[in-house]
This record gives C-alpha cells, structure tokens and sequence, in this order.
DNA sequence: ACGCTTTTGTGAACGGATGCACAAAGTCAC
DNA sequence: GTGACTTTGTGCATCCGTTCACAAAAGCGT
C-alpha cells in the first residue's frame, strides 16, 4: 500500500473518456494565453457541467487552487502524464483505401501523441507506393513492427470482412490496443482493448432522435404535445 | 394515452446506441440464410450479454417467441422501424478535404438508410468538381436543400476552427442533427442533436489503457500483482 | 492580522444501466 | 393431448455515474 497521495488508481471509463476533451479545452487556452482557469470556465470550454469536471479532476489528484482556479499548463501537464501522453506512441494504419488515405494524411495524430510508423495492405498493386511520406508495406511486416518499433496500437481500416483476420495477425504479434473503423465486433482475449469507430451508428442514432422530433412535432400540429419540453443547456445526445 | 402496446415511448440512450450493432447482426445472419434465432446467438453476434440484448428487445415490444427466438426478418424489420430507417434520411456532406473525399465514396450510406444530397465546401477551387459522382456545391444552397430535398442531417469535416461556423449556417437552415468530426465542442440549441466522432478521443483513451498494461507488466516482475486478473469474456473497453 | 470572497474537493442523494435468476409461455416429440 | 424442454420477458438487487450542496481552504483587501 503506497502512501503517494497521487497513487489513487481506478480513475472510472467514464472520466477517462473526458480527460481527452478537457485536454484540448486546455490546449486551446494556452494558445490564447490563459494561464488560469476556473472549474466553470474549464467546464464550459470543454461541454459539460463544472461539478462533473471537478470530480472528474479529483481522480487525478488535486492539482487546483481553492478561490482561484487551475494553472492551465500544469493541469495540462498532469492530464497528459495520466493518458499516458508524455510518450509518443507508435501507430500502424491497417487497410490503405479511401478511409485509410485520409487517416494517413491526417496531422491530427502527431500533435496529440502519436506516430504512425507504418502503413500496411494486403494489395500487391498499393505496396511500395508512398502515402503520406510512409511506403505502403506487407502485413508480413507486423512481427519486425513490435520488436523494432515498440508498435503498441494497430488502427483498421479494412472492410469488414477482413477486419477480424486483420486483428488476429495484430494480435498475434503482440499488439494489446486496437481501434476499429469496420462495422464488425471484433472477437479478442481479455487483455486486449478494442475500440470502434462507427459512422453509420452514430448516423442511425441521430436518425431516431431525428424521428422523434419529426413525430413529436406531427403530433403538436393535432394535440397538446404529449411531452412537456424539457429546458436543458447545450443539449447533445449523451452516450 | 394510447393503449397500443408498442407505444412505448421512451426508449434508454443506451438501448438506442445498440440497436444498430443489433441491426447489423441480423442483416449478417439473414444473408447466411438464417431465418431465427435466439438471444443468446444473437447477442454473441454482436457482442453482449444475452441478458442485456433482451431488456433491450423488450423495450420496443415484444417480437420473440418462447421456446424459439426470434425470427431474423421480422426482428430486423422491428429494429429498422423504431430507428427511422424505414425511410431514407438525405444527409449533406461539408468540407470536402481528406476525411470528406473518403465519406463521399464511402457506400456504407447508402445500404444502411442515409443518401448523400449534397457535398458542400467553401473553397472556390473545389466547387463545380465532381466527387463520387456528386457535384460540390457552396454553403448557400443550404436553405434550397433544406426546403427542396428536405435534408435533415449535416455532416461536418472541416477543419475545427470552421466547425462551430459550420455548425450555425445548419442550424439556421433548418437541420438539427450534425455528426462532428472536427476536434471540438459544438454549441446549439437544445432542440439540435450533435454527435461527435473523434479518432484523437479515442486513440488517446487507448493510450491510458495501454500504458496500464505496461505499468502493470512492469510491477508484476519484481513483485506479485497489484491487481488480481478479472476473468472476463471479450473485453472491449467500455464507453 | 483578520474577516470577506471565491472556488475547490467531496459526501450524500439520486437515477439509470447491468446482471441475475426464474416464472411464464410457448414448442415439439410422442 | 400431454409432458418435458427450451427460451423469452422481467422483477429485483447491484453497480456506476451524475448532480446537488456545502464545508474547508486559499487569496485578497484593508
Ligand atoms: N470510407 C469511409 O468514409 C468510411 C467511413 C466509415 C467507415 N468505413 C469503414 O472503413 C473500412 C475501410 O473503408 P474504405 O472505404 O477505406 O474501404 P476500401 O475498400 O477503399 O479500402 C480497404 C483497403 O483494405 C485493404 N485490405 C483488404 N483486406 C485486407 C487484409 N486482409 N489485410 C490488409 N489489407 C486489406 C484493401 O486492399 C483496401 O486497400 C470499411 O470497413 C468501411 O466500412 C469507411
Ligand atoms: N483526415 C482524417 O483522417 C481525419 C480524421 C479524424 C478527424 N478529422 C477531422 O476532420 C476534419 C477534416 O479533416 P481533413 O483532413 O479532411 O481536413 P482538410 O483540411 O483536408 O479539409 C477541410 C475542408 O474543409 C473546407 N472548409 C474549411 N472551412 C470551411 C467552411 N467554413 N465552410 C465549408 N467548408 C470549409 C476546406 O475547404 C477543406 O476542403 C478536421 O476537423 C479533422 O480534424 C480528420
């Protein structure tokens, strides 16, 4: 039991999925030149409610200042040292067809703590072609990848079809983190974590809420709506 | 109030976001040919408990049979219906750079409910060009899509310093569901529904996780475990 | 030095989601 | 027709996350 008041593990997924939010809310006001930020002002930088950021934060530590704030640039800092940000992580993007272009060509993993190391594909006729600064390589490459490069996280970009042959050979070679851009669910072992990135989901979601008002707005035209309205700040459809 | 029993309304966020893993399944297992099913092979399909897929299923009604399952069409039919997607939703595309390219090529819209309207950008160079066989238009044609095609979801991939700019020329048109994938927080009015897709979130709550695994590899070599192992089947790190 | 103001950090109440376990309801073989 | 078997639908207990509300802590002005 180490008495390090900072050794608290078990931060919940909850506040781990926000910690990426709050990041960037801080970045933002450095670039401005703010140096100190109150929890409200933080809060609503980042879209959410000042009491769930400041117990969000509690689970790092307590890295404010009681009547001022958060200095931007340590907070950031510590937020960072949490994600495991103050490494860079080496990336491979698995699947070189129109969505794995555009991910290759993205700048956005760079300024946030990743590199891409390597492309791969399956397709004799992409291999050796440069994307991006990065030639296109063999999937035979993965093994070499992990030993080599410490690749740790594998992005997949495949048709669904392929997708889980794609995150076996992953696994197989030792990587434990993937994200996943095919609408399939992926089967792994307990130690691996996947995440999924799905456009057509989050477009179905909208589509019932989208529904929703289209009926409820129908029904309005006939009756008293048959749902009071309810006032809320900022509304976005909660995951 | 009505006595029809499907008219229950009210139905958890968290059902909602399933229902298209859900879909997904079924419309796998019906061109296998596979005519009904059971909870407990259609939630191995797409990746729950059967416990849960049931509490959900029994949200929008109740479509199986004892003793039996379900039948895959009738389900997939029920599930369809309660999303909206019995209709085509017409959804426009902005920002026509690297990640629009791929989402304008991209056919998983079209199979699953969506139809792309419109691709929409600000730079004069791009405009009158054809993009997967649609032609890129200006932002003013938004009222006339709005009113004409009665577009209804907008789809942002510009840079995040033009999305909240972006997101207000839809609202004010008339559209209120977005999909974001700019970095960043969008502000609207409570009757618009915002998602937001974000590789950088989600590669970096992937990073906290992988460098947890790699502390507690490191722990476990000089001293026993700090944390015992949890059994459990398929982890794939929740939201 | 001291009291006033501001803002954090958190205990406690609440609400929603998950998992368990089983009675009810249906099928199917005979 | 009947009884054994299968599988759904759901009540209940539990867990996790959110929100409220406030005492404790720190700065600041005088
Ligand atoms: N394009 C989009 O905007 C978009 C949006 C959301 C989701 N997606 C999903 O992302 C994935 C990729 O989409 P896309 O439009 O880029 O597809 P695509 O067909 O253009 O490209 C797929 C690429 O994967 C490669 N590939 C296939 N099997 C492979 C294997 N076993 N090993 C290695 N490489 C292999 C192919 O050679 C091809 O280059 C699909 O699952 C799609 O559903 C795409
Ligand atoms: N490329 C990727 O793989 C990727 C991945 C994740 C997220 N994103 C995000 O998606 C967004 C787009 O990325 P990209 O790589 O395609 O960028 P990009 O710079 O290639 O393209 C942006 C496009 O938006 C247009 N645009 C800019 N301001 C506009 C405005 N006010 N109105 C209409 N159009 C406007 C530009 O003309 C350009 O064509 C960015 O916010 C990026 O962070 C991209």
């Amino acid at each position: 039991m180490s008495a390090d008041p900072s050794a608290r593990r078990g931060i919940p997924d909850a506040t781990v999925a926000r910690l990426p939010e709050y990041l960037r809310a801080l970045t933002g006001l450095a670039e401005r030149g703010i140096t100190s930020v109150s929890s409200e002002e933080l809060a609503s930088a980042a879209g959410v409610r000042s009491a769930k950021l400041r117990k969000d934060l509690s689970h790092l530590g307590s890295y404010g200042v009681r009547g001022v704030g958060y200095e931007v640039d340590h907070l950031a800092y510590q937020i960072s040292r949490e994600l495991g940000l103050t490494q860079d992580w080496p990336v491979a993007i698995i699947g070189m067809g129109n969505l794995g272009h555009a991910l290759a060509a993205y700048s956005g993993f760079a300024t946030r703590g990743f590199r891409v190391v390597a492309l791969l594909d399956q397709d004799a006729g992409l291999l050796g072609q440069e994307i991006a600064g990065i030639t296109v390589q063999p999937m035979t490459v993965l093994d070499e990848l992990v030993a080599e490069q410490g690749l740790a996280i594998g992005v997949i970009a495949t048709p669904a079809a392929s997708a889980q042959e794609v995150c076996d050979a992953l696994v197989a070679a030792g990587v434990r983190s993937i994200l996943n851009f095919a609408p399939c669910v992926l089967v792994v072992p307990d130690d691996v974590d996947v995440r999924k990135v799905d456009l057509s989901t989050e477009l179905q979601i909208l589509a019932f809420h989208e529904q929703r008002k289209a009926l409820a707005a129908e029904g309005a035209l006939g009756a008293v709506a048959l749902e009071p309205v309810k006032p809320e700040l900022n509304r976005v459809v909660g995951r």
